[in-house]
DNA sequence: GCCAACGTTGGC
DNA sequence: GCCAACGTTGGC
């Protein structure tokens, strides 16, 4: 099982909306490193569900409900999307301030790469999350 | 709204 | 194959 972190402006698809749907194709995918995360990604594989640049906080998760296929919103092969289900929401957001405050979260590539908007996620970086949002 | 960081494009 | 120019993302 791998964990992820998957961003998207509220605005645009928020975590409100993945509540509303259940589920949805994450597609739209124009960048090679965030399509190669998609295309790893297994059924069942847990993702953080980021809001970016109005909430900057991690809010929820979302869960791999179907693998890559190709992505609905192009004719070009290059691009692929995945389905994502509302899996739980958490008790508290994580902020990006909270997230860069922890030691143990200095590597995340949400520190280090802000830009890329499909990115891996450490099991123990995950867990740490966990226990952030429980207060 | 600004700008730094990053990715992509295209001329040479 | 290099690199300047440009566009986009996202934090502040």
């Amino acid at each position: 099982m791998n964990y992820w972190l998957i961003k998207s402006e509220p605005s645009t698809y928020g975590w409100s909306d993945l509540e509303k749907d259940k589920k949805t194709t994450w597609d739209g995918v124009r960048n090679y490193q965030a399509r190669n995360n998609l295309q790893a990604m297994k059924k069942g594989d847990l993702a953080l569900f980021y809001h970016s640049n109005e909430d900057k906080a991690i809010v929820g998760i979302a869960k791999i409900s179907k693998e890559s296929f190709q992505d609905p919103t192009t004719k070009e092969p290059a691009w692929v999307a995945v389905e994502v289900s509302m899996h739980k929401k958490l008790k508290n957001p994580v902020g990006l301030a909270d997230v860069k405050k922890d030691r143990r979260l200095a590597n995340m590539v949400l520190v280090k790469n802000s830009r890329l908007s499909v990115q891996p996620v450490k099991p123990s970086e995950f867990d740490v999350i966990m226990e952030l949002s429980e207060g």
